[in-house]
DNA sequence: CCGTACCGACCATTTGGTCGGTACGGCCAG
DNA sequence: CTGGCCGTACCGACCAAATGGTCGGTACGG
């Protein structure tokens, strides 16, 4: 069964990114087996070490979210700004979501371990250069992009600011991302 | 020397942060100690336990950056938004110092522990009230707080990607936290 | 009958925390 | 001034529990 073990290892993603963002970074990965209904043996059999696990959850983590923002980008758009915009879209929908996977705070998490760090930066870079050949005006572009990071960390802090927050920001950030 | 144990709590309060910004929330308690020059048992006399040092140091960072905001107050103003616009030159200025002590990542990091949580939390709210009531319109005061969250962030991302943005936004941010 | 998914038992190491002790500065009695 | 004494800062040795990872095995689909 090969499909059987590309779920498995699905589940487990969810499960770390879960265990993650409940216990930190330091979670046990016998917790996280747990977590995902399979022995500590059965996660390591499909993640060699500890960190393999971490790195894979990372580089899923961030092709999911990129696609998850390509899904909302707007095709009957012409206009500058459309990667922007879906990145905002993106990033407001899955706030909304209450059940989301918050798989962007476990990333934040994992950050001290180097593995995760590099494949985070490298990332990071790719956004920068994709939204900035969006053709809108540069500065703004960063102010949207920052503020919609700092929109998606905010339930770290506070669930219930982040609420209040997202319901102002969206529109605005979504004018914002619009040419002129 | 009662003065002596002050000095040696700031001592593990620093040794705390940069420890748990390098290894992650679950950085031996011995591990932070060392760093700090004490023995595990020298930490444990001044914190009883690992959740109350890390509660202790949230307190201490939390407290750092209101004070910090406060005293880049300018009193020469006397139009609306003097404290966002404080807000913004302390995150800018504390990042603009590559040696700075990065106390700001290090709670995001240790937010899985319940006590810090608690406090990070209830710390946003009360930035959340006092910059509400700094006379701007509430959505830009709400953008601007974002974008600079964001930018406070990204070091954790990309230190290169930090300072080009860093750059580019602070102009920008200063003049959005200007009336009108 | 082989390869793959998965398990339980096991192990060396590390962890948070306890305990008994030492060193020393300050304070009061003589 | 001084000697004894107490409280505080700090330490090393220690311990039970937990941890990451190994190994030999089982079950089963192809």
């Amino acid at each position: 069964m090969t499909r059987n073990t590309e779920r498995t290892r699905q589940v487990i993603f969810e499960a770390t990114v879960r265990a993650v963002v409940r216990d930190g970074s330091g979670v046990a990965i016998g917790t996280i087996a747990r977590d995902a209904g399979v022995s500590k043996s059965g996660l390591l059999h499909h993640f060699p070490t500890r960190e393999a696990l971490f790195e894979a959850v990372t580089s899923d983590v961030l092709d999911g979210f990129r696609r998850d923002v390509l899904a909302h980008l707007d095709l009957a758009e012409n206009r500058p700004g459309k990667l922007l915009r879906a990145y905002v879209r993106a990033v407001c929908d899955d706030l909304e979501r209450e059940e989301d996977q918050p798989g962007w705070e476990a990333l934040a998490l994992l950050r001290s371990e180097p593995g995760v760090a590099a494949l985070v930066s490298r990332d990071a870079v790719r956004w920068e250069t994709d939204l900035a050949a969006d053709g809108l005006d540069p500065d703004r572009v960063v102010l949207v992009q920052l503020a919609t990071d700092g929109l998606a960390a905010m339930p770290l802090q506070s669930e219930e600011i982040a609420r209040r927050y997202l319901a102002r920001m969206r529109p605005m950030l979504l004018s914002l991302a619009e040419p002129l």
